[in-house]
DNA sequence: GAGCGCCTTCAACAGTTTTTCAAAACTGTC
DNA sequence: GACAGTTTTGAAAAACTGTTGAAGGCGCTC
């Protein structure tokens, strides 16, 4: 659920300074330096939200904005140096999401585009109430509950759990359930998984050694049991 | 169902652009260049929503502001032009519903003014009294007690008590509770909340280090405590 | 308009909880 | 039985939270 951001600017520097911002708040990155390159790489890669300056060599960032609005459905966030009346009406027309004048705050700009992301994907799924055997798991409120007693799990289990639940029967590598607990920027030890599995089972099964909700899949992953 | 909007900008052309695209996104347009026209349309055609600029002739946009909050219900939008401006009303009580920078763009105003109008509208409706064990939470009066001993509380401590107590049991991130109390547009430091929550504990738990209003999900966020 | 006080932000630090990792013990498969 | 994969354990590392105090902004009062 991480969003890919294409950053547009003639300045190595600035993009460096931005990029490095951006990654750290869990965005993908991606970067151009002209407006070619910035709709050749829309077109490659569909990043989620564009940031585009508004002063680019050979083609202006108005130029791009327009070409991208006739072809992508992508969000836009302007970049402008520009403050004069005039500006501000060709660029309400032009169609961009949101504008951001220079000199802004690297923690505006995340919040800008948090903003506009929310906007352009529309609404999230709404999370729901999971109930498997005598298991009930709350998504929105983070709890899990086996039959009236209430079971406190740490973030990683919670969410290992919420994933193998949510398709009983599915295996899961190891793989995709650290993807699924870290985020896709995951760097670790796929046996973690294992100890994380261990203290589930602990925690919500009545015999960890003869698991009935969290089950081995030999030799490929993880299943949640369907037959409970 | 269709809204009806007071524009008011001192600019023809702005007018002229903000009128068609919100026409053509669906709401009924009225218009005025001055503070004290501003006034005198809310007073005869009741708008379910004002757009505000800033900078007005004659009478600041602030004032208008007030002058409308003193009379009506309805909802209020303010355009600034610059980020600093922006700060000062957040920290003003200014009683604007939310605020957006200039340049904007039409699409990001149109889904501002619905986000205001739905909060708006419900808060007619909503009841404004929150009961939650020996806590009791007047919205509308900006006032809460614990038993029958009033609670001070400063303005962002309650929006979060709001926030929170309005689902309890429901789980908010830091960035959801920075949104809540300082609009859409926040950019500050996460764990600015921590610092209010634990204000906020102070003031309203029995044993603030074993807190079950406001307890803290570790690695999530904060939520309510539902069983009071 | 200077001084005061309240509110908010933010960095620093300490204390706590969680996650990671490696080793050893164990189990399943052929 | 040999081999490969899994479970458990405990300790170190990392991540997260609570609290404090300082700094800055703003309104209010004198």
């Amino acid at each position: 659920m991480e969003a890919t951001l294409l950053l547009v600017d003639d300045e190595p520097k600035v993009l460096d300074v931005m990029s490095l911002f951006l990654k750290g708040e869990g965005f993908r990155i991606l970067t151009a330096r002209t407006g070619r390159e910035a709709l050749q790489m829309t077109e490659e890669h569909r990043p989620d939200l564009v940031v585009l300056d508004w002063m680019l060599p050979e083609m202006s960032g108005l130029e791009v904005c327009r070409e991208l609005r006739k072809s992508y459905s992508v969000g836009i966030i302007m970049v402008t140096a520009r403050t004069e009346e005039a500006d501000k009406i060709v660029g309400l027309e032009v169609g961009a999401d949101d504008y951001i004048t220079k000199p802004f705050s690297l923690r505006e700009l995340a919040a800008r585009i948090r903003s506009v992301l929310r906007r352009v994907q529309g609404r999230t799924e709404e999370p729901q109430v999971l109930r498997r055997g005598d298991l009930t798991i709350d998504e929105a409120k983070f709890r899990v509950w086996k039959g009236d007693q209430e079971v406190i799990l740490t973030p990683t289990e919670f969410k290992i759990l919420v994933t193998l639940a949510a398709r009983p029967g599915t295996v899961y590598s190891r793989l995709q359930l650290l993807e699924a607990a870290m985020g896709e920027s995951y760097w670790n030890y796929e046996r973690t998984i294992d100890t994380h599995v261990s203290h589930l089972r602990k925690k919500i099964e009545d015999d960890p050694s003869n698991p009935k909700y969290i089950q081995t899949v030999y030799g490929v992953g993880y299943r949640f049991g369907d037959r409970l």
